[in-house]
DNA sequence: AGCTACGTGCTT
DNA sequence: AAGCACGTAGCT
C-alpha cells in the first residue's frame, strides 16, 4: 500500500506532522515535566506513535474542550459519557502532574497556593519584589490553571500566536487562559473559580491528613 | 543565561 | 475591535 493515508488525516496532515507533531513533542520534551500531562490527555502518546489518533488529532489541532464533547456526544450519543470523559481528562492531568512531581511543586493552581497565589485570586502579592520603595511594578497575571485552554497540554501549531511565536511572544489561542483574556481589572470578580480547585484541594489535604 | 508567555502599544 | 510586534516579567 503507498499512501493510503486516513482521509482526516490527509486534510490535516498539512500542519500536523510539521507543526503539532515535531514541535509539540518536542517543545514538551524540552519542557521536562509536560509528558506526563500530555499523555494522560492523549491517552497514549502522540509523539511514540502510540498510534491513538484521536488523541494525536484533537490534541495536535488544539481543537477546544467544547469541540470534543460534540463530537463525542454525536459519537457515543451520551453526553454523560462526555462530561465524565472530559472530567476525567481535567483531573488526571493535575493529579498525575502532582503526584509525578509532589517536590517540585509544579502544579500552578493548587500544589503551591502560597508561592503561586493563583487560587487567592490573583499573583501572589507576597513582598518579593518592588516592596522596597513602593514603586508598583507590572505583575504578571498566571494563568488560572483549571479553565479549558489551561487544561489543554498541547499548542495548535496552526493559530497565529503559533505561527507567529518568534515574533508574537504569545501562547497558543486555544491555550490562552479565560482569566486572562479579561480585563485585569474586569468587575474585580477574581475571586470565581471553578470547582476543579477546591475539589484537588480537599482530595490532597484527605489524602496528606489521613496518612 | 535562556525560554515562555503576559502586558501593552501600534497598525490595520 | 482585532491582530501583530515588542518589551520584559517570571521561571527554569
Amino acid at each position: 500500500g503507498s499512501g493510503h493515508h486516513h482521509p482526516m488525516a490527509a486534510s490535516n496532515g498539512n500542519f500536523l506532522p510539521g507543526y503539532a507533531g515535531g514541535a509539540d513533542c518536542g517543545v514538551m520534551n524540552k519542557q521536562g515535566h509536560a509528558h506526563t500531562d500530555m499523555m494522560g490527555l492523549s491517552e497514549g502518546g502522540s509523539c511514540n506513535g502510540g498510534g491513538v489518533m484521536g488523541g494525536s488529532f484533537l490534541g495536535g489541532l488544539g481543537i477546544p474542550p467544547g469541540v470534543i464533547v460534540m463530537a463525542m456526544g454525536s459519537a457515543g450519543g451520551g453526553i454523560s459519557d462526555a462530561s465524565s470523559a472530559f472530567q476525567m481528562t481535567g483531573g488526571q492531568r493535575a493529579l498525575t502532574d502532582c503526584q509525578q512531581h509532589p517536590n517540585s511543586s509544579p502544579c500552578p493552581s493548587s500544589s503551591s497556593p502560597s508561592s503561586s497565589g493563583v487560587t487567592t485570586g490573583g499573583v501572589s502579592l507576597s513582598s518579593s519584589s518592588s516592596s522596597s520603595s513602593g514603586t508598583v511594578a507590572k505583575r504578571k497575571r498566571k494563568r488560572c490553571g483549571v479553565c479549558g485552554p489551561c487544561r489543554r497540554l498541547i499548542n495548535c501549531g496552526v493559530c497565529s500566536s503559533c505561527r507567529n511565536r518568534k515574533t508574537g511572544h504569545q501562547i497558543c489561542k486555544f491555550r490562552k487562559c479565560e482569566e486572562l483574556k479579561k480585563k485585569p481589572g474586569g468587575g474585580g470578580g477574581v475571586l470565581e473559580r471553578p470547582p476543579s480547585v477546591p475539589t484537588v484541594w480537599r482530595w490532597e489535604e484527605r489524602s496528606q491528613g489521613t496518612v
